[in-house]
DNA sequence: AAATTATGTTACTAATTTAGTAACATTTAT
DNA sequence: ATAAATGTTACTAAATTAGTAACATAATTT
């Protein structure tokens, strides 16, 4: 045997890829091993040999969702374009793109008493709040925002936008979450671009 | 008390509605008696009081939905638009509107052992074909699709559609359902007209 | 080809969840 | 005030799911 080499077998990754599947429709409690097996097409020995339990597929899944959709942000702030095309399709990526976090697949998260799962959305957030301050500043100099908006109150707010999005008292109003997802964005959006627009 | 009234109460349709939502969303087998009086905001009790359990509950919604899908392609034949504009307000009346049924839904439907649900699921196919005859053979009558065509074929390939929507060698071919839709749709729609259209 | 590694099968027990009910309390409507 | 509808609590039975051991087979590596 090799040193101490990645052992991404085939079961694994056909685990992680139909748990990413299950989770993103179903959320977490509500799926199953034997199912995750099942879609997998590997035998239940299979998963417990590649991974604790549940909850640690979901921490892999979790994680890697949340790296991919810090990249996905990268790419598009990377873009020679302008300011609010860029918050547009951010929005699109968010809430269009299936490889990103699910309703359900969130709520679960916030549900859950395990709180690994919520350091890695938070940890997520963090990161993401980083690259956020970094492209907010600049806009900011280059006048595609208001000049007098203190920049930790938005990154606050569009922070605080993943769990207005399972907020009863929000979704309740709205006859999906993508509705709410478009109401919320143009509301940070619009209220933050300067008047002369 | 009056003779013999139905007792349509609060609970009874709050429970209804409920369950509605979240068979749609997640299936039967997913979804739990308790989930159902949550999402209801009714005890558990006043649940078993109106139903006898969870399969009682989906054979009523079932039911419901069989009929609403019914009515509604009855009211569209009734308009007096082109044959093809009608079959398209079908289709999207079939897989936009989320009144109908979903396709974790119809999965439990014909996976379960129960065979009421398939009985009534059944009973509205042979509705449905009893006016798709009618309506197919006046279309033939007034030369909107082709002359020297069997309509008993053309009734057995638009029922097996909602099978067809669950197979899984066909679903597999597209990112989601309602690609599929398009397409078989687009088959048999195409495949039937008069070639001078 | 032999050895090693990954995976499958079966069959089982423990743990957890869910179903369903009884008895009594409270609310709502008539 | 009375009856009907609903809620609360607390419980047992039933069903599902989790997790493991022992052995068998398939696939890779050396």
């Amino acid at each position: 045997m090799k040193i101490k080499e990645e052992k991404k077998t085939k079961s694994y990754l056909a685990i992680l890829e139909a748990s990413k599947h299950l989770f993103w429709k179903y959320g977490i409690t509500r799926v199953t091993v034997e199912e995750i097996c099942e879609q997998a097409n590997v035998s239940k020995m299979s998963f417990y040999r590649n991974f604790e339990n549940k909850l640690d597929v979901a921490e892999i899944v979790l994680k890697q969702l949340a790296d991919k959709g810090l990249s996905d942000y990268n790419d598009i702030m990377k873009l020679d374009i302008q300011f609010n095309e860029k918050i547009h399709r951010i929005v699109q990526m968010k809430y269009n793109n299936s490889e990103n976090l699910s309703e359900d697949f969130i709520k679960d998260i916030y549900g859950a008493e395990n709180s690994k799962l919520k350091n890695i959305l938070s940890e997520a957030r963090v990161k993401s709040s980083e690259s956020l301050h970094k492209d907010f500043s600049n806009a900011q100099q280059s006048g595609e925002i208001r000049q007098d908006l203190k920049i930790d109150f938005v990154i606050y707010m569009i922070n605080s936008l993943n769990e207005k999005m399972v907020d009863d008292r929000l979704t309740s109003m709205y006859g999906n979450t993508q509705e709410l997802a478009v109401e919320l964005t143009n509301f940070i959006f619009y209220g933050i671009m300067p008047r002369n627009n």
